[in-house]
RNA sequence: GCGCGAUUAGCUCAGUUGGUAGAGCAAUCCGUUUACACCGGAAAGGUCGCAGGUUCGAGUCCUGCAUCGCGCACCA
């Protein structure tokens, strides 16, 4: 009975998200709308409408996503679907980190669980298959999930921080660093993780207090104070203040020899600023092996430094006795042998702070190793003299990044001016291997720098004719393509070309002769490259072109020819085979419109299924050029390659850049880069967002993003951290289930500023919950009690309703302002409150009155058809599933909500 | 040790440039059953951590203190 109206009948029934959801996620996909491209081919953005570009911190391949992620994505997805609302060309590019180390232990753990076994007994080879077959599988649920919540990202260009692009992307950020000096190897004193048999940064290590004794040991006429007795064996330096009144009787550089652990031993008297005069008795032996302190004041005087303990956290032969003990079983040994010797004086108990592994747990041992480091104190010339440091503070110095909220700029620069040089690599397996090779006189080798350039033949008779020429049209130029060919053979002059490589076709190759006539190129060293060749077309081969469109698509439609996964496999084949060419100059290849364009698309790291959409669009005139460029690893015989991999942060850092096709000159990074915005965690400022300026200004100099929008950890309901040991973690999914993403989403951001904790739990999610059947209702009633109404014409509103569509209009505008200066929280908060408790109970209880009176029905129907969009237009972004389903439902001859108006303009 | 943040109703938190304290949940009372019981209405509930200061006026600005939390550094 209530459905003589034509109320579609799901609008009867309460709001169902599930039902709805993953069939509104289809059609968003459907309709191509993630992808900025295709909203401007679709005509749903003007192709010069500003761009909004944003990456996805990329998640981790080593399980699912949580509670933190979630607020991530949808942070991310408001920010982006109001972007795209605006009419906004916007990009929210999704990728996922190998997370080198955090994947490598999570393997290695389930290795070790399930089969008992170690790495090692897999080998390398083996061992990463496993590691890739891990990363796969987490990133499929990773991707299955941010799709759940509704994340607006475009697929299309999704990236991976250990794929093939990314890892030209960090060949070519490795080589010109280490060419402009910034990239060393050397002997430096590192945190070593003697568990994870690993290098680690200071970054991923974390201060635990550790409860312990303090002895005093008598020195010769000194006491020193130690708490690590079992790294004293070699200490020959007993330093001091040069102040201190104390030792005023020895003098820096005299000897002496004092009775020690396994017996006597020369002394060095050092004095040295670094000694605190009131600790202690102000007297220290030093360590330079074992110690970052001790290592810079060995490197102040210039002392010796001699290894202590191994790799494994055992004590060398320079132990005497106690070689071969691991240290924590030492410790108490040592001290015994000393009081034997009545060379302690006294025991306190003592409490400090060790360093450990973030990853493993272990207790970090400083070690002396040869490693890679970048520096960031290196004046850098083509940078004004800067250095990665000055570098990394002067976006942020001079507001072209935006912090918020902006008291992490004072973290920022914190760590900034206290960071050293970073260490680089890693002994572990899983990462990108250092591009770095060495000859049998260890000289080093790293990649370089091809450039290349892409031409098209000259006008060929069926060009002329505008015939199919396809790969196995011998259609030779006409006089016009000779004339095009000599011309540019003149423009090329001027580029350095010093080899030629031409596809098999005579009109290429012609085009190929002539060029190098013109550049005094012997002819007979061009080499022709037969898979080079333009695209197969089959039968369609010198028949006319179509009418409307271009023969690329007509013939890939026809099916006669290649098909495009065999043309995508001969385009991977060129690129291996371009990475072998020798030459010391620029590298000209000679061939054809079609291939060449699948060429480029391959560089802008466009996927196969789009190269015809990018054809189109990138069509090469005869006898043009386009410049891309490779990266060569060295050729030369006998040369071994670092066995090191990567820290994982080092091709994060490029992630801005490399995720938009970098080094390649693209489309896409002249479009969006910098980016508008990052969204992340405060977590991580150091790891990444410092690093990411480092590497795009450095690299690019442009600075990575324009602002920065930190958020903070997402605690249980009762503010507690979310752990395991608590068994209070939270899985997006199941309050999704249960709930619907609209829900979870509201929940999450309404109250969560910008870097601020907050708590979620269970009741907020289920209120919200509520909220989406208020609106499904609302909807309802609007549809309802306004069919009878004359859409044709308008009809004037009474001055009550002309104040509630005025009431709306400025709360639009109050919040358009607010989502402009990323207070979606207040946003959420006020959407919320207005369309329940007023437009709800006060405007639609009102219009029950006049409709069911007749007094000014028209009127009050008026005014609900014209606030109802407002209200789904601005709470798209927040709630887009029930959203988009009302509008579709409401609205179904539209265009998708996704792709309308923000309904306010200021 | 240095720095940062928090402290507002029973709970969780808003409070934009200083102008009579606000929401959700919980608890209380009443109502309604054709937009919605995943509902409506009403009332209740706070010396805004403490102490000073600036101001006509301070939750908001300044100083100090307390408690909780976080980050950085670390001395053998």
């Amino acid at each position: 009975m209530h459905n003589d109206n034509n109320i579609p009948e799901k609008l009867l029934k309460p709001y169902s998200a599930k039902d709805t959801e993953s069939r509104i996620y289809a059609e968003w996909l459907e309709s191509g709308f993630f992808n900025p491209d295709i909203c401007v081919e679709k005509g749903v953005t003007k192709a010069d409408a500003e761009p909004f570009s944003m990456v996805l911190p990329p998640p981790n391949v080593t399980g699912t996503l949580h509670t933190g992620h979630a607020l991530m994505l949808v942070i991310e997805d408001i920010m982006t679907r109001y972007a795209r609302m605006q009419g906004k060309r916007t990009l929210w590019l999704p990728g996922t980190d190998h997370a080198a180390i955090a994947t490598q232990s999570k393997v290695e753990k389930i290795l070790e669980k399930e089969e008992g076994k170690r790495k090692q007994d897999l080998g390398r080879e083996e061992f990463l298959a496993r590691v890739n077959k891990f990363a796969q599988e987490s990133h499929d649920t990773i991707v299955g999930q941010a799709k759940r919540m509704g994340a607006s990202l475009d697929w299309s260009r999704e990236a991976f921080t250990l794929d093939a692009t990314r890892n030209l992307a960090v060949r070519t950020a490795f080589s010109r660093m280490y060419n402009d000096g910034l990239i060393y190897r050397g002997h430096r004193i590192v945190n070593w993780d003697p568990k994870g048999q690993t290098v680690i940064s200071d970054d991923e290590m974390v201060y635990v207090e550790e409860k312990t004794k303090f002895y005093y040991l008598k020195y010769g006429p000194f006491t020193i104070g130690t708490a690590r007795p079992e790294t004293k064996f070699g200490d020959k330096y007993v330093v001091m203040h040069p102040d201190d009144a104390r030792y005023a009787n020895f003098k820096h550089g005299d000897k002496l020899t004092v009775e020690w652990i396994n017996g006597p031993i020369e002394a060095i008297i050092i004095k040295d600023e670094a000694i605190d005069m009131e600790f202690g008795t102000g007297v220290m032996t030093i360590t330079p092996w074992h110690s970052v302190v001790d290592f810079e004041m060995a490197e102040r005087h210039k002392l010796d430094k001699e290894q202590i303990i191994d790799k494994y956290g055992k004590l060398l032969p320079v132990a005497g006795e106690f070689a071969g003990m691991k240290i924590t079983d030492a410790r108490a040994k040592i001290i015994a042998k000393l009081e034997s010797k009545g060379l302690v004086e006294k025991t306190e108990d003592y409490v400090h702070n060790i360093a450990t592994a973030e990853r493993t747990g272990a207790t970090i041992e400083p070690q002396v190793m040869n490693q890679w480091f970048v520096n960031v104190n290196k004046p850098i010339a083509g940078r004004g003299n800067k250095t990665l440091k000055e570098l990394m503070l002067e976006p942020i110095r001079e507001k072209q990044i935006e912090i918020l909220p902006d008291r992490f700029e004072n973290v920022y620069y914190n760590w900034v001016n206290n960071l050293r040089d970073w260490c680089i690599s890693r002994q572990i397996w899983y990462g990108h291997r250092i591009p770095v090779w060495y000859d049998k006189d260890g000289a080093i080798h790293v990649p370089k720098e091809r450039r290349i350039l892409l031409a098209r033949h000259g006008e060929s008779e069926a060009n002329k004719l505008r015939l199919f020429a396809g790969g196995r049209s011998q259609s030779p130029l006409t006089d016009t393509g000779r004339a095009q060919a000599k011309e540019l053979g003149e423009k090329l002059k001027s580029e350095n070309i010093t080899k030629i490589i031409s596809s098999n076709l005579p009109r290429a190759r012609e085009t190929a002769e002539i060029i190098a006539k013109e550049l005094g190129i012997d002819p007979s060293s061009i080499e022709e490259w037969s898979d080079y060749r333009e695209y197969e077309v089959g039968d369609l081969e010198n028949t006319p072109w179509p009418e409307k469109g271009i023969p690329f698509r007509t013939a890939i439609a026809s099916q006669k020819g290649e098909n495009l996964a065999q043309i995508e496999q001969r385009v991977v084949s060129v690129f291996k085979k371009l990475e072998s060419v020798e030459t010391e100059g620029t590298l000209l290849m000679v061939g054809h419109n079609g291939f060449n364009c699948c060429m480029k698309a391959h560089i802008e790291g466009v996927q196969k299924e789009r190269f015809v959409e990018f054809a189109e669009l990138c069509t090469m005139e005869n006898a043009s050029t386009h410049e891309f460029m490779l990266m060569q690893n060295p050729t030369e015989e006998n040369l071994t390659q670092d066995e090191d991999t990567l820290d994982t942060w080092f091709s994060s850092g490029l992630w801005t850049f490399s995720t938009l096709g970098w080094p390649q000159k693209t489309h896409d990074l002249k479009m969006f880069h910098p980016t508008s915005v990052l969204e992340t965690g405060h977590d991580i400022i150091f790891f990444w967002v410092a690093r990411m300026i480092l590497m795009s200004t450095y690299l690019i100099g442009e600075i990575p993003f324009k602002t920065v929008y930190f958020h903070g950890l997402v605690r249980d309901e009762k503010g507690r951290k979310m752990s395991k040991s608590l068994g209070n973690i939270v899985d997006p999914i199941t309050l999704i289930d249960k709930y619907g993403t609209d829900a979870l989403r509201m929940a999450m951001i309404v109250g969560v500023g910008p870097g601020s904790d907050s708590n979620l739990g269970e009741e907020k999610i289920k209120a919200y919950s509520k909220f989406a059947n208020k609106l499904w209702n609302i909807a309802r009633f609007v549809m309802e009690n306004t069919t009878k109404l004359d859409t044709t014409q308008a009809h004037t509103l009474d001055t009550e309703d002309q104040a509630t569509i005025d009431e709306i209009n400025s709360l639009l505008k109050e919040i358009t302002k607010e989502m402009n200066e990323y207070k979606f929280y207040l946003v959420a908060e006020k959407l919320y409150h207005y369309t329940w408790h007023t437009f709800a109970d006060i405007v639609i209880e009102r219009s029950k009155n006049k409709i069911a009176s007749g007094t000014n029905s028209e009127s009050a129907q008026q005014m609900l058809v014209t606030a109802l969009p407002l209200l789904l237009r601005a709470l798209h972004p927040f709630m887009p599933y029930i959203t988009e389903e009302l509008w579709n439902t409401v609205y179904n001859d539209k265009n998708l909500l996704l792709v309308e108006e923000w309904p306010c303009k200021i």
